[in-house]
DNA sequence: CCAAGGCTGAGAATCGTTCTCATGACTCGC
DNA sequence: GCGAGTCATGAGAACGATTCTCAGCCTTGG
């Protein structure tokens, strides 16, 4: 299969730093925190890592208001979507079948094909809201 | 309340660029769009006329999968979401009372708070599919 | 018509991301 | 273990979108 892709110390730390989390990071966040850590990976290398990953479906994107692209591996590959805390980058795991089902259903009824959605929620995770509750 | 706000030549310019479609426009595109039509705008005026609009709620903002903001003026105000054709821009508000209700279900069944959802749908629409039928 | 302060535009500066290219590291066959 | 052929890496340049700077212009209130 991917015999092309050949396993090097880089692709393990990118690899490993996306394990150890479970909050959206972004590619510049994840080439310091390599940094800090010890395993110096180039920042180019960082973004082509990333993007390999994620056209394997090995990771999920999404993109903040201003444009910014955030990685995080998931537990899962099938389709799913996201509810991430906007000040630490947490992640929840959703489904919306039901929304699922309204998209395309909407899309159809416009006629439009190939109906595709971006679809995330945002919010204030309970640690982060305590966090600002004492600090404020 | 805006006397801040002058009334001129550009941004007049710029908000008929918007008047006259409805399909999402980046920045830069309406920027070239008045060059063309004679309404020359400095690109950086055009930035800050959308940026202002958007802020006041005049005109819907958007990202494209690569990060591009793309702008439109909406017949309403009020929360909506878009259907957009992703090869022409041509767009079409909807309503998801049912998604704004699941969104906020989901987000506070897991502790988060101040939700908010990014809920948008890509397609082609019926003229771009009829094109590409054509030319393939 | 005048003054005052928001507005404009050309170009520089940012920022995230991608590309270039010389060098380095795997892998396979011997 | 050795060498050739490749893919991978990283520093820095290049890019594209967006924002900032600042001197001069225009709108508005009087």
């Amino acid at each position: 299969m991917n015999q092309q892709l050949r396993m090097t110390k880089q692709r393990a730390a990118v690899a490993g730093a996306l394990d150890a989390t479970d909050e959206f990071r972004s590619a510049q966040q994840l080439h310091e925190l390599l940094r800090d850590r010890g395993d110096a990976v180039g920042l180019a290398t960082v973004y082509r890592t990333l993007q390999a990953l994620a056209a394997g479906g090995e990771v999920d994107v999404l993109r903040t208001d201003d444009g910014e692209a955030l990685y995080r591996r998931c537990a899962r590959t099938e389709h799913h979507h996201h509810l991430v805390c906007r000040s630490c980058g947490h992640a929840v795991e959703i489904d919306g079948p039901t929304v699922e089902s309204w998209a395309v259903r909407v899309g159809a009824s416009q006629g439009f094909s190939d109906i595709e959605h971006t679809i995330e929620l945002w919010g204030t995770c309970a640690d982060c809201r305590a966090a600002a509750a004492h600090s404020g």
